[in-house]
DNA sequence: CTAGGGATATTG
DNA sequence: CAATATCCCTAG
């Protein structure tokens, strides 16, 4: 197999946290991005591959590299149990289904707009007829924010993630550092509510 | 209900 | 073996 097309596009988180924003970013191909999309996030790929007809817009945000095919770690979309092979009452996780760009851009729209801590709020607007509970959410989130390179909690450590499997624009990033932030600086701020219709 | 830690699954 | 990502459980 020849090495032509072994593009990878990786997450701008991935290439420096701490140098923001990164100045060594690749610009792929749009078929690139939206072949990749598509094999990530799967049906979801469809709507990013709109951004590949803006090639100067979001695709700056990705930063290309070599085996961008490799696999994405964590549970992958199996519903496997290895405990109960038959038994349906020992059967603890249900689905591993990872999240999607758009389950990530609806998460970060209900922090902005009720606040990081109201997962029922989130939940019961926005993933009310989702699989996704509270909890999951507020993990979640916690993720994106290790992710990011915002120290949620003491254990946390600073740095960002080294190898992110999951790309992100360069907006969500900016939205999910902003909030924490936010909610990290002033802790005061909790009444939002009566409002989250900006187009 | 929310915050934190543990357990499991996959990849390098 | 280490790291990441999701799901499950427990404490307040």
């Amino acid at each position: 197999m020849e090495a032509a097309d072994e593009v990878q596009i990786w997450a701008p988180i991935l290439a420096d946290p701490l140098d923001w924003p990164p100045s060594s970013v690749t610009i792929p191909l749009p078929s690139q991005v939206e072949e990749y999309f598509s094999y990530v996030y799967g049906l979801d790929g469809m709507e990013i591959s709109k951004l590949a007809q803006q090639p100067e817009d979001d695709l700056g945000d990705l930063i290309v590299k070599q085996n961008w095919w490799r696999r994405l770690r964590g549970p992958r979309k199996r519903r496997i149990f290895p405990w109960g092979s038959g038994c349906m009452n020992s059967h603890r996780r249900k689905n591993n289904e990872h999240w999607t760009h758009e389950e990530v851009k609806k998460l970060v729209k209900g922090v902005k707009t009720y606040g990081a801590g109201r997962w029922t709020m989130v939940k019961n607007r926005y993933f009310s007829s989702s699989v996704r509970d509270p909890a999951h959410l507020k993990d979640k989130w916690r993720n994106l924010l290790r992710a990011c390179g915002v120290p949620c909690t003491s254990k946390t450590k600073e740095k960002a993630q080294k190898t992110m499997f999951r790309p992100l624009d360069t907006e969500l990033i900016q939205q999910i550092q902003g909030l924490a932030i936010d909610s990290a600086s002033t802790s005061k701020m909790k009444k939002r509510r009566g409002k989250g219709t900006t187009s």
